[in-house]
RNA sequence: UGCCGGAUAGUUCAACUGGCGGAACGCCUGACUCUGGAUCAGGAGGCUCUAGGUUCGAGCCCUAGUCCGGCAGCCA
């Protein structure tokens, strides 16, 4: 799009609607008439950490909500006992609102309904459409018949209504054993849809909710009790990931049966980001095998991971908003999200001078034992943001990387007689490098030119190059934590015989450093973002405190300079012809 | 070997429903710059999975294939 304004800072107040193929179907459902306003839901079962996956869920469920001037529901499907706790609801409510999708007043729990959804199932039963079946779990699987065999009818298919009506009410009651008895919905055993051979609509479980207590002893199955959810909140479009494609019958067939409201299910696929994992099973192993550090380790794709990591939740929006909604099986490139982030970050966040790996510099012609005070911009992106002092002295450091004893071609930066800007200073030069008996470089002299106090030399001289530094005496020193990749492959999976991904741990996704810091960091809080110049974005981390400052790297700088000097070194020469 | 989906640039998506295949990210060039950042300008990159068919015209419709994904929990 190259012609929008640049003018406009953010338009964020414009509900711009997007294009896909669910908002297509959506505005051909409001044309028709089959609906006359656009409700959805975000259903997460409370028993995992939200991940970026389900961070494209909401935005496509809310986003379609905001954009149709519809509503939003947030709503927790705990239909399972025993896999659900508290503290999943919390993380997850906490996280939605972090993105910034709003249910209002609008949030829900399955288990809610129960009591309802029990009178909805007497409807099919009296109808002769369900039927308790004393079958076990084996006996249920070895009838269901396999996906090229038709399956065969329970010999309790046939119960009266009257016995099916007794049985389910003792079911409910707690009279049978966990696992003795189901209620199943009378479809068809020979159908090619496996999900359509009467599948189980409640099981027994003498279980503790974490919701509902001991008030229960059966539980609805997610097919039956989803459909009954979205109906009973109204819901016209049930958006789900590809998994429950095969489902959609089954849904139908339930709300068909029952005559009742009837919302539309669609199916979208689901995230899935190269040089990562994203299922709850594997984030439990991660943590548990000490790979990572938590369910917020930042090299982790969870919601709490990269909340900690420094993402913000525009970028996450931005993100998903650019790979789209389709149904093609895809693998996206993490490329993409850091980028999101770093174009957030590059309008709103406080630029700072931190060296990571420091050489220490002597101005030889600055007095000994003076300073003084230079003004350096926050934000070049928003001059509304001010400026600070940063204090400038005889000894400073650089970084490493900035200078070069002997500089390959193209290489700007300070090298022995040559002439740079300290950003927001003044310009050096660099006279003479000091090594060790080894033939390390440990120190360089300098000489500064006092007339480009401030960085520009009145005489009009350019240089090629403007470098952060630091002034010794004043630098905090911080821990910084280097992150990178969780995996070494694009994609995990892709291991030796014998291997699991795990073999593919990226052993550098964690580096654990030190930086010099200028002084205007000393107060930072946690969760607080900046960009260190020239350097990358980061964040204060959660364990960060005003006696030992720890920071997260974000993202890094775009670097045009790495790769002149890989391309440089690699042997990939052509030679052509004449 | 049954059923349901899917296949368009390196990647993720578009293509006004049958009318000259575009964008973003990535990559390459250049301009500008007190961040080798940002910004701006330009460029390379496609037998639209294959083979037939319908049509004046097919990425789109039809037929037959190929490849990929999902489905045989009393999980969601």
């Amino acid at each position: 799009m190259n012609d929008t304004p640049d003018l406009s800072i953010d338009n964020d107040d414009s509900v711009e609607v997007q294009s896909d193929f669910i908002r297509d179907a959506i505005k051909e459902d409001l044309r028709t008439g089959r609906f006359t306003k656009v409700h959805t839901r975000f259903p997460p079962e409370p028993n995992a950490y939200l991940h970026i996956g389900h961070a494209k869920a909401i935005w496509i469920d809310y986003g379609i909500a905001e954009e149709f001037g519809g509503k939003f529901n947030l709503r927790f499907d705990d239909t399972n006992p025993m896999r659900e706790e508290q503290e999943f609801v919390d993380s997850i409510i906490e996280d939605v609102k972090w993105l910034g999708a709003d249910w209002e007043d609008r949030l829900f729990f399955g288990s809610d309904y129960f009591e309802q959804m029990y009178e909805l199932a007497f409807v099919l039963i009296n109808k002769g459409k369900a039927y308790v079946c004393d079958l076990s779990p084996e006996e249920m699987i070895e009838m269901r018949g396999t996906p090229t065999e038709p399956g065969i009818d329970s010999p309790y298919r046939n119960r009266s209504i009257e016995e099916n009506i007794d049985l389910f009410r003792r079911m409910k009651e707690g009279e049978f054993p966990d696992g003795a008895r189901t209620l199943r919905a009378k479809i068809d055993m020979a159908s090619p849809n496996l999900l359509m051979r009467d599948p189980a609509m409640y099981r027994i479980r003498h279980a503790e909710h974490h919701r509902q207590g001991n008030k229960w002893c059966i539980y609805p199955m997610y097919d039956w009790a989803h459909g009954l959810e979205d109906s009973i909140e109204g819901i016209t479009h049930s958006l789900c990931s590809l998994e429950y494609e095969n489902h959609r019958p089954l849904y139908d067939w339930f709300l068909d049966e029952l005559e009742i409201y009837h919302p539309r299910q669609i199916e979208f696929a689901r995230l899935n980001m190269s040089y990562t994992v994203m299922s709850k099973r594997r984030f439990i192993e991660l943590v548990d095998g000490k790979h990572v550090d938590g369910y917020d380790d930042p090299r982790l794709p969870t919601l709490a991971g990269m909340r900690r990591r420094g993402y913000t939740p525009k970028s996450i929006y931005e993100f998903c908003k650019r790979i789209g909604v389709a149904k093609t099986n895809s693998v996206v490139d993490p490329a993409v999200l850091e980028n999101c982030i770093r174009e957030d970050l590059n309008k709103h966040a406080q630029r700072l001078m931190a060296v990571m790996n420091p050489l220490k510099v002597v101005i030889t012609n600055y007095p000994e034992d003076e300073y003084e005070e230079l003004d350096a911009v926050n934000n070049p992106e928003d001059l509304d943001a001010g400026t600070r002092k940063v204090p400038f002295g005889r000894e400073l450091y650089i970084e490493q990387d900035d200078f070069r004893e002997d500089p390959p071609p193209k290489y700007f930066r300070l090298s022995p007689g040559r002439e740079v800007r300290l950003r927001y200073a003044y310009f050096i030069k660099c006279e003479k490098v000091i090594k060790d008996a080894d033939g390390n470089i440990v120190e360089l002299h300098c000489t500064y030119d006092p007339e480009t106090r401030g960085g520009n030399a009145p005489d009009g001289r350019k240089v090629k190059a403007t470098i952060h530094w630091v002034s010794a005496k004043h630098a905090i020193e911080a821990e910084t934590r280097l992150y990178e990749h969780l995996f070494t492959k694009p994609n995990p999976d892709d291991a030796p015989d014998g291997e699991d991904y795990i073999s593919n741990l990226n052993p550098h996704s964690l580096e654990i450093g030190s930086c010099f810091i200028e002084p205007y960091a000393a107060e930072t809080k946690p969760g607080d973002k900046f960009q260190f110049e020239r350097v990358g974005y980061f964040c204060t981390d959660t364990t960060s405190t005003p006696h030992k400052l720890v920071f997260n790297r974000t993202v890094t700088l775009r670097d045009t300079w790495a790769k002149i000097e890989k391309s440089a070194k690699s042997p990939n020469q052509f030679i052509l012809q004449p």
